[in-house]
DNA sequence: CGCTTCCATGAGCGCCGTTCATGGAAGCGG
DNA sequence: CCGCTTCCATGAACGGCGCTCATGGAAGCG
């Protein structure tokens, strides 16, 4: 027999509450409809999902698997819809679920959603902020919890996750100091944790120039405040710096800057969607239009 | 609100078939259901789908796109059960759909399909025959109908397909020709429509060999009766050779043969589930374990 | 030993998707 | 022009699924 839409639901969202009745909360149900839902499941697919226990309720490995495909059969039938509506003529409207860094959040997006906001209002989003370390916002793509992640390039992920993406910004770094400091490079070095911190340090080395001390903060904004406050010199991507306070002066590094590239990863089924398509458009935007 | 899974196989029987009434008949349901069927999922969905005539039912691009995804749909939706059968130690049972070339269908797969059958009994095949020109057997994948495709490679699909694949069999050509024929080489050349003509074209003119006459057949073991019959020589490959008549001898061509390569494609979200990964694991079989 | 917080289960009910029966529209052949 | 056939549409009736409500059992916790 067939799982429907709503079983699938309740699969996920016991899985990410770790309850069946704060699923049932987050669902609008009743324990009791949760309940029966994941019971019903179950047993058409003749297995157990979850294992029931005092503190919740944890997924079976084959209960991992229908949440993991689950989740894929959702988002297509999302997918679907929005599609087909927009292929009729029909305004776009469907949730756009982006997984991103900070920075990349606070200064890539806001301009591409409120153009693409523009564009189709019925729109809407969900951005989800991810440290950029370890599998970082790819892994919430993979797992199914985001449609589109944002990267630094180069990206290294085991080829068998199977995603698909491109680049949406290359940009150099630039060196930001207090504006009155004379000697701007004998200044300490502050560096920013989710940087990366290997290029700037390869760049240092081939400008045979090591920074007297370097203090480590972990959010960007943070180190620009820093900066304003004379605490140091730092070296930050451009757009990092753009909304930066009148006590900070950028002095660029010349051609042989080190350079960060953004990128983008998704799932291939996805990047046929109409709608994330329109969203990768707008990411790239005036900036670098780019093929890929 | 949701689309069934029931809705979702109408919309492909409608496509198929081309009437409501047809579909009604493959599906086992009234004509009358899969009217009030389509007409509820166009409702839900906000859209005409299919152009209703004299003639039955077309769909409308919006429609096109709807079948499409729901084909997508349908086959996640199996892969996550069979998926979580088999992680809960079940066995696998469920219905792989094969694309492939004729040659490759009869030389390939039989072994493997046999192979793998007798791990998991509960496997059933739909193998469908492709003549390998234009799209091919991946055209089968990418529009939901199949879900692995045998290709000749190297294989040149747009980008946007989003497919996924590796190598299957990588082997040489070998001349085979009538067993007792004094000089083989100056015999008349047969060739094979399907055959990768441009390779053993070039290999011959590497050869300072222009073979002196060309027939043309359409069917490898018509070609190989040919042989068999004394009408002259050709360059296939080994595998074709194999099966030939005692009256046929094979002879390789050495180091610089021409080779050809057989792969497969599937799309990302296929290649993860358990089915499709062991009939890719028997397709390579004891011949060439290769990473890909 | 209550109190709380989990999940399970049975009864009842409404809606959705089915079949049955019927009707309308549009070629096709005398 | 008129049946005949072959499409799809529609309304009525019904059964099952998935929901809520009410209740119960199990297991930590002070």
């Amino acid at each position: 027999m067939d799982l429907t839409a709503a079983e699938l639901r309740v699969l996920d969202a016991v899985e990410r509450t770790g309850s069946f009745s704060a699923a049932a909360t987050t669902l609008d149900l009743t324990q009791s409809a949760v309940s029966h839902s994941v019971r019903m499941t179950e047993r058409k697919l003749g297995t157990v999902l979850f294992d029931r226990g005092r503190h919740g309720a944890r997924p079976t490995p084959a209960g991992e698997r229908a949440i993991l495909h689950g989740r894929g059969v959702l988002r297509l039938m999302d997918v679907l819809r929005a599609d087909t509506r927009a292929a009729a003529g029909g305004v776009l409207d469907t949730r756009l679920r982006i997984a991103a860094f900070r920075s990349a959040a606070a200064q890539l997006l806001p301009p591409a959603l409120t153009r693409l906001t523009a564009k189709h209002p019925q729109l809407s989003y969900d951005v989800s902020i991810v440290r950029d370390v370890g599998g970082g916002t790819a892994t919430e793509v993979v797992e199914g919890r985001a449609d589109l992640a944002i990267v630094n390039l180069p990206h290294r992920l085991p080829a068998s996750a199977g995603l698909v993406g491109g680049e949406l910004l290359d940009e150099p770094y630039v060196l930001i100091h207090p504006a009155r400091s004379a000697d701007p490079r004998s200044l300490p070095l502050i560096d920013w944790t989710e940087n990366c911190s290997a290029e700037t340090q390869a760049w240092f080395r081939t400008q045979d120039w090591l920074p007297p001390a370097t203090i480590n903060v972990a959010d960007d904004t943070v180190l620009l405040s820093m900066v304003a406050h004379g605490l140091g010199m730092a070296v930050v991507p451009e757009t990092t710096a753009a909304d930066r306070a009148p006590e900070v002066t950028v002095e660029p590094l010349g051609p042989t800057a080190p350079r960060r590239t953004i990128g983008y990863l998704t799932t291939p089924a996805l990047s046929r969607s109409t709608a994330l398509r329109e969203l990768v458009a707008e990411l790239r935007g005036p900036r670098a239009p780019r093929a890929g």
